[in-house]
Parts: structure tokens; sequence; C-alpha cells
DNA sequence: TAAGGTCTTGATAACGCTGTCATTTACAGT
DNA sequence: ACTGTAAATGACAGCGTTATCAAGACCTTA
């Protein structure tokens, strides 16, 4: 059943020349004459032909395989959008990507070695990190250990061998801190994320910086700790709006947390915006899921994955030489769980 | 900087059997003595060997590697889910899991068109189809043609040739309409899914069933056409909850259009459940995540995915012969997006 | 016209494994 | 001990590419 496959030898055969020309027209060398390259690429096109990646792979120690590595996300959409993002620069480009989920719970220990096996099970070219594993010093260090490129999403601190991309996630948070304080709102509540990402601390920091810029003092009080999910989101606002001087406004790191302090928000029957605005992070699916709809900032997931993606695949064909470091701005998306507070509450 | 890996020649010779010995101990094949199997697989770990997949397949004609799939979702998380069962069972059996997102746009040609290019660039062993591309008559169609043996996620008609597992989705609907109906509602709206999914008419079949059950007469009017995305959700929940004789209870066929019908509901000012309640389907994390949460039938969804990915390997390799047909049954979750009508509504 | 390049092209050896088939070894039955 | 059969092992030829390196073709330039 399976129809017999033509070869770089048939191809060969019907455009009258050696095997080693072909390879050279599919693999886009130069110094082919123009006549002979189009001649072989009709005899290509007319066998249907198909280099096999197997023998590639023997013959010239490339796969053109990409991998992804990630962790069980708390947040699907985020890395779907990732995936979407990296696959389309890969197809793009003829490279294969494989997938390569970490579990959540394992240790710094398991997901070095769920790293080393990837790598050497697979062989593929090179591998992107999406955050945390990004910062995640023991799979760095086995991927180096295996000479194999990397790229990483989101990293704290970018390294000049890697590529990576982020969104700017500070000045996102202070852009949308900012809003806030420009509806009136004093007392701003903030969800912090997951430590282990970078973009917690950014993002908290574009927060205080929003304050600061205003000379509100900053209020601890005011800061709970989440882990950029649903349920540390929904707890985090929980206690936030049950704190005896309420905040006007709860800004959670992401919106999936946001979504949370909403759930909260209505368990304590109070109104969103009416008694209390929200604000999230990310633009992720989910934000204009909740009622009300959140405002957040956007994150251009997609579109930071596919550039990495292109950026990873240019180090390794040798286009590009130096590691580029890529940022996004994130633009507020302003929706309806964020308004100017009550007047009671906005009295100062 | 890449580690000079060790190859099958360095593990024979270790080992001081040959190649083909290491070759049968590696593959699991019998006829070694386990003695030798003892020394080989010694041999192998002290070396770290793993065999080059790039050869394995160029001598073997295949590749241990499984192929996934999917149209571009409009829930991500059930996309998200199937991928990591799918991955789990991949994980387990040594094989590889590569991706393929077919663009949602794209008609019956370019999907068919991107099967045939998918199996022919990376000359998986076997692929798996999530609906609704497992009833693509292109795709389908490409992948017999090229012998590649197939698994489907929920087809329609499921077939002799293929492998495939569904929810018991008609079942799982009349147990949430029975459901509603033991509430005391008697005016149930239905919202349907995208109809090319197959599940779509089974849900509906079974909210039929349970309505017949009760003897209540099947009115057209409350029966909505949605897509399975948020959006059609919310549209149809507007359209069914302005209606005349308003119901009291909508069901949706999934948990993304069940969140529209509850933001429909908030737009309108009708709250859920007190005026309205309403039911979705999969028991996604959407479900848990609006206010209310939903009640909803779970769709198992992981180990759906996994235990096909089992069935297609176990052809793959042989140990099973017929293709076999799960079917998932899906438990009620019941939250606090359903309760009895207000008794207004519920008088008769 | 000859010398010295630069482009093109091809012959052939890997690449690391599995499949085939022959050979050796083990063991039961006599 | 001897034969017959089954189990265990190995030798070696591919699998379909790319890499290497040499050779041929075609320009320039003096």
């Amino acid at each position: 059943m399976k129809s017999s496959k033509a070869k770089i030898t048939d191809v060969a055969a019907r455009a009258g020349v050696s095997i080693k020309t072909v390879s050279r027209v599919m693999n886009r060398e130069a110094n082919v004459r123009p006549a002979t390259r189009e001649r072989v690429r009709q005899a290509a096109t007319a066998l249907g032909y198909k280099p096999n990646p197997a023998a590639r792979g023997l013959a010239g120690r490339r796969t053109f395989g990409i991998g992804l590595l990630y962790e069980n996300p708390h947040e699907y959409s985020y890395t779907q959008r990732t995936l979407e993002g990296v696959f389309a620069s890969c197809e793009q480009a003829g490279y294969t990507l494989l997938l390569r989920p970490c579990k959540d719970g394992a240790g710094e220990m398991s997901r070095a070695q769920a790293a080393r096996d990837f790598v050497d099970q697979t062989r593929v070219d090179g591998v992107i990190l999406a955050a945390p594993l990004s910062d995640d010093g023991g799979v760095l260090g086995a991927l180096r250990a295996s000479g194999t490129p990397t790229a990483r999403i989101a990293p704290g601190a970018p390294d000049d061998s890697c590529c990576s991309v982020r969104a700017n996630d500070r000045d996102g948070a202070r852009a949308l801190t900012d809003h806030l304080l420009e509806l009136g709102h004093r007392r701003i509540a903030f969800v912090t994320g997951d430590p282990r990402h970078d973009a917690s601390a950014q993002r908290l920091a574009g927060y205080r910086l929003g304050l600061q810029a205003r000379g509100i003092a900053p209020d601890e009080a005011l800061v709970a700790q989440g882990m950029f999910d649903f349920e540390s989101g929904q707890r985090a606002g929980r206690a936030l709006l049950t704190l005896p001087q309420r905040p006007t406004a709860v800004f959670a790191s992401n919106d999936e947390m946001a979504a949370g302090v909403v759930a909260a928000a209505h368990e304590l029957a109070l109104a969103v915006p009416a008694a209390v605005s929200v604000a999230g992070f990310d633009d992720s699916p989910i934000a204009s899921r909740t009622w009300p709809a959140l405002s957040t900032a956007q994150q251009p997931v997609f579109e930071m994955a596919a550039a990495l993606t292109r950026d990873l695949i240019g180090q390794l064909t040798g286009e590009a030489q130096a590691a580029r470091h890529r940022v996004f701005d994130c633009p507020l998306v302003l929706r309806a769980s964020s308004a100017a507070p009550a007047p009671r509450n906005a009295e100062r």
C-alpha cells in the first residue's frame, strides 16, 4: 500500500545528473548552474520526491528537528499559543517540531534528566525552553553539555550564547497601573506570579514604579503571593478583598489569577468594577470570558515564539552569529473590569 | 562540545558480542540468553549508549515517531490535554511525538495536503487524528494512500481499519439533561456544537432522549446552533434568554459555550442559577473558572488520548491485530450553575 | 595561446543501525 | 555418544542521504 517513494537516485537519473547535484539543489547550495537547478527541480517535482529525513540525519548529522520543552502549564492557552508560534516558524523553514512536556511537580534533577533524554533520543538540532524552564540551571546545563543550541522564552538573565525573547513586562505592568491610577484608584492591590518566572518580578516592579511615580507609599499588605493559576488568584482575591481597608482595585500578574480574583469578588458579592476593579496580564482567552471581561496587557505570544524560533534556526544554519534578544511591548487592552472607583472610596 | 556519542560498535566491543546482538537487546527481541542480555545492557548503560534514531529509521524503515494532527482549536485546553495523554503513552513506549496543527480556515484540499506533507516529511509510523479531522475524508484518504496507520479521536463512524476512542457523549448528555429535569426544569434549551464533530449530534441526541423520556415535547425554538466556541455560546445565550417564554435552564454542548451562556445571562442581569441554570460538557478548566462554576459532564480526555495512543502503538508493533474502539463514560460533575428553577417558573 | 583562476559536477566513502541468512551452541531424545 | 531440532549469535549487505575531494568546464588575463 505504501507508495514506493522516489529516492535521490531516481531524481538524478531523470534529470541526467549525479545524486550529489540533486542533493545540492535540494539543499539550496550555491554553485549549481541555473539550468541544471531547474532541470533537477522539475524532475523532483515530477517524481514527488521528498528527501528521506532519516538518511539526511544519518549522513548529515542534522535532523531538521526543533524541540520545545515546557512544564505542564497552569495556563493551557499560553503553551498552546507558544506552540503555534514555534510551529509556524518551523514549518516555514522546513523544520519539524518535537514536543517534550516536563512534569510540573518533578525536581530539578528530573527536569535536567528529561532534557538530556530528550536531546539524546531525538537528536534535535535545537531546543526552545519555555519559562520557567528557561531559567532552570539543570536544564540549561544539560543542554549546554550536549552542545545543543538553545533559545529561551522569557529568561531572567539573557545570556549571550542563547537567543531569547521576552515581553516588556515591567512597562506593561506600569502602564496598567497608571491606567488604574488615572481612573482614580489609590488603594491598588497586587497579586504576584510564580516566583520562578522572572516575569513575576518584572510585573511587580512595574506596579511599584507606577505607584511610586504618583507618590503613593507602597503598602505590603496589598501585595499577595500567587502562582499564576486560577486557584491562587482566587485565594489572593479573598484575602485582599476582605482586608479591613479594602482595595478599590486588584491587579493580578496574569489573567488566570485575575479570573480568580473576579470569582472571589463574586463570592463576596462585590460587583466588578463597581465595588472593585480588576486587571490581569497576558490577554489570554480567559480574559474575554470572565464576567466582566478583563482589562489587561496583551502579550503577543505567537509573534514572540515565532520570532524566537526564526532566530534559533538562523543560528543553526549559520546565518546569524550573535544571539539575539528581542523584547515585545504589551499594549493595554481595556475591557469592562476596570472603572473609576465609587465616590465613597475615591474620596481621599 | 557535542559529547562524542557512543555507538553500537562501542557497546558491542565492551560487551564482547556482535553489534547484531546489541541491536537485539536494544529492541527487546527474543532469543538472547539472559546473561548476554544483561552484559549488553550494562555495557550500554556504562557508555550512556542511546541508539541513533536516524540510523534506526534508515535501516529499519520505522521512525518511532507518532504524529498528532489537529485543527487550531477553539478550546485550547482540550487540545492540550489530548496532547498530554498522547505524549504520556508515546514516552512510555519510547516513541517521539510530532505535532502538526492544521489551520482552521483552510479547505479540505489543504487539510489533505497538510496530512500528505506531514507524513512525507516526517515518515512517522502512525498518526492520530483529533476531531474533526478524524472525520475528514480528504485527510483520511491521504493517510490511507500513504499506508500510514491511523487512529481517530471521536470519529463519527468507527472503521475497522483504525483504532478509535470516544466519549459516551449521548449518555453523558442524557444524564445531564436528567439532572436538570430532576431539579424541576421543564423548559430546557440546548446549544449545539460544531456540526463537523460527531459529538455534537450525539449530545443533542442525549438531550432529546432525556426530554422524550419525561414526555416533554421537543421545542425547536429552544435549540440554538453553536460552534463550540465562547462567542457562539454567548450569541446563542442571548437569543435563548430573550425568548418570549424564557427557558429556565440552558444546556450547552461544551463548557466553552456554556461560559458564553453565563456571560449572556450576566449581560441580561439574569442570575445564575436563580433565574436560569446553565450546564456545559467536558469539564474543561473553564468550567471551574466561570461564576458560578459550571455543572458539566467530565470527559476524561487525557485517559482517552493515552489509551488510543497505546492501541495505535500496539498495532504498529503487531501486538494487537484488530482495531480497538474504546468508549469512555462521562460522569457528571455538579457545581453551582444548576439549581431548582424559581417557583414562579417551576409551576406548571 | 597558455596559465591560472573560478564554477560545476561527479565518484565514492561514510553515517549507525537493522534485516537476512548462515553458523554455532545447547539440549533433548535415543 | 550421536543425532536432530531449536535457541543463540554473528557476518555482512544494505537503507538514502551528505561530505570529501578530485576532475572537468569555462573564463580571464597576460
